[in-house]
DNA sequence: AACAAAAATGCAAACGTTTTCATTTTGGGT
DNA sequence: ACCCAAAATGAAAACGTTTGCATTTTTGTT
């Protein structure tokens, strides 16, 4: 025997409230929605009531009406990632400014999962969604399209993106870099980049390096590409191994996590960095400023991303059919720290 | 256009799939409700007609009837922050597991925002929440206590709590740590802990700690407690300041934050780690084992606790008013690593 | 083959709001 | 005081689903 006796016991409607307020449910609900069309005084007696009763409005009623349902996707590869991280807080803060709220779902880099999740999220109706990177299956792009859901795509920057794009030119991260390191004269350099499959983040960047590396004279035999693991500990490892195989001047890693482990594989073998060897990251992650040495980088704004992010999707809904396409690329800034140094002198 | 279509920009509707597998509505709820009540042929036929029309389900709709969004919230002091990061996966994948969704919103250790937070949340009628920690405030608990919304404090257990929780014991945490370094034979000691005010996880492990101390026979004045920012550059110069003021030989610190910036404040000045000063920190966050040295400190079950608390959550949907309250305690492990090591003989 | 019990399905009334349209009230110009 | 437009409010019909109850179909037993 299910539990039935859920009624709303005790919690008070929009009809108590008016009641309460000697007013109509219409009333009431206007003075939540549009509160300026309500005139002072009724105002402060539905004010008072709502108050005295702790009428808590349910916007899933509301939301079978005007199609808004106040809530936002996020979906990411993953959560627990701090650049990630960074750009979730900012993106949901920004949301609660708007009043609307986040709902959030990983899919582990697994495509499948992510049309799962859309599906999910599209049960929920939500209002509108941003997607990390443009990798994504046609199905829930099309379920998003055929209702009309708002959908964005961030943290990579496209000039010819099918979706509109809030992110930076992870080609260029890759270029700076990889320029910054030729350019203080080291040769002997290893590409350290996660797995290129499903991920474009890491592909454009390696593009990059390896278009930088070309201009600067480097041949393919020199251009030492390794996939490495999106892992401190992980990364850390397979450096070591890399090192040992073949010393090298310099490191240049697909993204700072890359990058720290690096950092702790050369101090565990004993290198000084930058004296010994040089390392560079992309993304500036928390603490990439702040380790010994300082991690030289490329600052991805993450929370930046997060903010646009959350204010394109909110214009999206208020303009509705009226918004136009857009894409938007944030700047880059390349961080000089202690990592980097010219090679030594054989 | 859509003529046949009557329902809003021609995405169909549960009674749109009824009429095309020539069944009533009601019928094609159950099939997506229960599905074991609808004859075979039956159940082919709606799900035929509901996959050539796209159909999905607005859950909100329903959730009308029945009380359940589907939708479980979870309130954290912040997302952008390594080891909550890693509990918040864990608990949307597990929830997602049991086909529920989360809601998620921070509220930077204010109270106040989180009483914002409460009632939008409930505003988006969550079946439940997890709370971090112990220190809340009245209004929200009552809201949610008013509705027998299932609420839960996760992260810290306390034989004695209020609301059910899932969590480790920080004392414990706060203890381990500290008796670690005094048995190594340490006295010149420094505590550094995050802001005990509105933290509880920060105040009980400072309880702890100062317990050891005090078993260990440190006098009042030998417990030289510090403030520090939890934040790996601030927390690296306020130890810096410290170092500065007076040598130590070794570090306490309430988290592993706290204990990645003070081992690099301690490399900056030159000081050899553990040779030199000893480092401890509580959490075990990702990174703390891989580092140069690895840093000694105790592992919360982070994922773990994100997991139960989904369990926990769902299941008192499940079992409504016939749930049980209870406390569970998730096992501390510590781990021992490079960064502590007896004092050097003067 | 007949019949009752059980299972499957349909009908229509909810669920708690929002919104359209109609009605009442207000305010400012004579 | 009167009138009219404008502003505020009310009445009731949605919104898309679920569910209690009624009805039909199936199944199992003689």
């Amino acid at each position: 025997m299910n539990e039935r006796i859920r009624s709303r016991k005790g919690v008070p409607g929009i009809v108590e409230v008016a009641q309460r307020a000697g007013v109509s449910p219409a009333t009431v609900s206007r003075y939540f929605n549009t509160p300026h069309v309500v005139r002072g005084p009724t105002r402060k007696r539905i004010e008072q009531a709502a108050h005295d009763l702790g009428y808590i409005r349910d916007r899933m009623a509301g939301s079978m009406h005007n199609r808004f349902s106040g809530t936002i996707g996020l979906i990411v590869p993953t959560i627990d990632n701090a650049i990630f991280a960074e750009m979730i807080e900012a993106f949901s803060t920004r949301l609660a400014q708007h009043d609307r709220t986040m709902l959030i779902a990983a899919h582990g880099y697994d495509l499948d999962r992510e049309t799962a999740i859309v599906r999910s999220l599209l049960e929920r109706r939500i209002d509108g969604v941003a997607l990390v990177g443009f990798d994504h299956a046609d199905v829930p792009l099309n379920m998003l399209a055929k209702r009309e859901i708002p959908a964005i795509s961030i943290w990579n920057y496209a000039p010819n993106s099918s979706l509109p794009c809030i992110g930076a030119d992870n080609f260029e991260a890759g270029q700076l870099v990889t320029d910054h390191i030729l350019s203080l004269g080291h040769r002997k350099v290893a590409f350290l980049f996660a797995d290129t499959k499903g991920n474009d983040r890491a592909r454009d960047r390696l593009d990059g390096a390896k278009s930088a590396a070309k201009t600067h004279g480097l041949t393919d035999e020199e251009i030492a590409v390794f996939d490495c693991p999106y892992d401190i500990g992980q990364a850390k490892q397979r450096v070591t191994e890399i090192l040992q195989v073949q010393p090298r001047t310099a490191l240049i890693c697909g993204n700072d996590v890359i990058g720290h482990g690096a950092l702790f594989a050369c101090q565990a073998l004993g290198l000084s960095v930058p004296r010994d060897i040089s390392i560079v990251g992309i993304g500036d992650f928390r603490g990439s400023a702040h380790m010994e040495p300082g991690l030289t980088t490329v600052r991805l704004p993450a929370r930046k991303i997060g903010r646009l992010a959350a204010d394109a999707l909110v214009q999206m809904n208020e303009m509705g059919a009226a918004s136009k396409p857009f894409r938007s690329k944030v700047p880059l800034t390349f961080m000089h720290r202690g990592s980097t140094a010219p090679p030594q002198r054989a």
